[in-house]
DNA sequence: GGTTCCTGCAAATTATTTTCTTGATAAGTT
DNA sequence: AACTTATCAAGAAAATAATTTGCAGGAACC
């Protein structure tokens, strides 16, 4: 686990001293980083020992381990503690996208529900037919993904952002097929509707969603999204790279799980690509 | 820069006692932040003296400054130049996933084209039409991005993953319009020729590309996007994120050009979305 | 042959950790 | 209620370790 979750969850069993040094790193982390125990200490009003100690209750081997365990967690996951103010210089605008879509990333790693997402793989690599739905831009996205990935293992698949589609297929579903679903704001209720028709006919249902919601409740297995967006009106793209790699790790262990017959129409596809165009075949399937 | 770019630059400009200590680090990088400086002297050879001495030279204040430095990069950027033996276990492949895709973000910034981005913002928010193509699965999928985001600005915007469709398109715009086509791998033939096209009829052209391929030869401004896929057929979400970010970078700078105008019509969107669902106005555009 | 640059040694400096001690707080005991 | 004892936080000083500086020898390159 990283070394400012922990600072965050130690807290509380944390002397006054130490909250002192705490908060410091906190909020001034590129004076953490830089300084050194002497000048630390002095910030904090303790002594070194002090801050020997903490790094030590903290886990680290000693106070230099300690910092780079911080510079470590810092490149990424740590800006969105402090939303600095962006000017709108191209270069700046460019950083704080690039920043922002890594801390996505960093965050749904360590909100991941690995058990979950196994569990999920295993049904969907075993389902006679997948559906996959989602709506509205962002979600209809995940579902074409979805269907893009896994039908090249040769899985039987369709996706659908259409809400009627989407409840007769539901409706038409076997319990021996899979539906998966996403939802950013997990409050799409034509989804939440389809995963109770559904569930009455004990159709397997997988939600990727903000944990809690009502998408959540209505299905069976909920792979949690939960990223704080901001309130930048302009940009769902973070969230949106999370889901995505939320996709490539389902997409991968069912690879994993199907391996033969994968390979083999992967390589079908591919050959087929590569005839198609010039011959240079280290290209990416699919364009 | 990071400093891992900056020792391979340099490893032409340095002693043979400073290439050692470099080596070193970028074989071993798990070993060169933890090590001290007799540590690391000592498995290079070399006296601690000029391990300082390598430091300053790669522009560090001291050799801590160096560690700090090395860690910060290392979170990220660090493990393509390892492809380390990865397990299937799920918490494995899920990590494995997430740095791959912070890697692509890394790497893309590294090589990001800012006064490209920068034009071809500008371009697109002067534009009478945009026409935006992309072909197979992951291209495809940009140029939907690409209307998704631009049209919520009140641009007018249509995308088209047919090839027909496309030359029709290219051949339909005018000069006032901008055509922007996406290919991963720069080798998609209709594309070129729906670039051809449109530069006969002096219609601006903006790839999204690998920079040096034919599509990008073939348009007027390239962005380029140029990223190690490695040889994982099974994978290609990694450079996806990638073209994802710059499509975020570039509807962001886009957005900025074209405020007051962008705002209202946001607006205008989320209020029809939040009404039609619940009334909790913080959610996603879009779902 | 001179110059430049690399390099290591040893000394000096600086940083970090250990040890020891004090003081504070809380629980138990008379 | 007052006193003892235990426990723990935290600083001072000492010890240790790490890092840097100054200097000088030596190699390589004009």
């Amino acid at each position: 686990m990283d070394i400012f979750t922990t600072m965050q969850d130690e807290r509380g069993r944390l002397s006054q001293s130490e909250i002192r040094i705490a908060d410091i790193v906190l909020n001034d982390f590129e004076f953490a980083v830089n300084a050194s125990i002497i000048e630390l200490a002095g910030k904090a009003d303790v002594s070194p020992p002090t801050v020997t100690r903490f790094c030590r209750r903290l886990g680290c081997e000693s106070f230099s381990d300690f910092k780079v365990q911080l510079a470590r967690t810092a490149y990424v996951g740590m800006r969105y503690l402090k939303p600095e103010p962006k000017s709108i210089a191209p270069a700046d605008v460019a950083q704080d996208i690039i920043t922002k879509a890594q801390n996505a990333l960093f965050l749904l790693h360590r909100g991941l529900d690995v058990a979950a997402i196994e569990q999920a793989a295993n049904q969907l690599a075993g389902a006679e037919m997948i559906y996959a739905f989602g709506s509205g831009g962002n979600s209809s996205m995940i579902a074409s993904e979805l269907q893009n990935r896994l039908f090249r293992f040769g899985l039987r698949i369709t996706s659908s952002s259409d809400h009627s589609m989407q409840l007769m297929m539901a409706a038409a579903a076997k319990p021996t097929d899979v539906l998966i679903g996403s939802s950013f704001s997990g409050r799409n209720a034509e989804l939440v509707r389809a995963f109770m028709l559904a569930r009455e006919a004990k159709v397997p249902t997988i939600a990727l969603t903000q944990s809690g919601s009502p998408v959540a409740h209505a299905a069976d297995i909920t792979l949690p999204v939960d990223l704080p967006e901001g309130d930048n009106i302009y940009r769902p793209t973070s969230t949106r790279i999370a889901y995505l790699a939320v996709v490539d790790i389902l997409a991968s262990l069912v690879a994993h799980r199907i391996q033969p017959q994968a390979t083999v129409i992967l390589r079908r596809i591919k050959q087929q690509l590569v005839t198609h165009r010039d011959g240079d075949d280290r290209q990416l399937l699919g364009d």
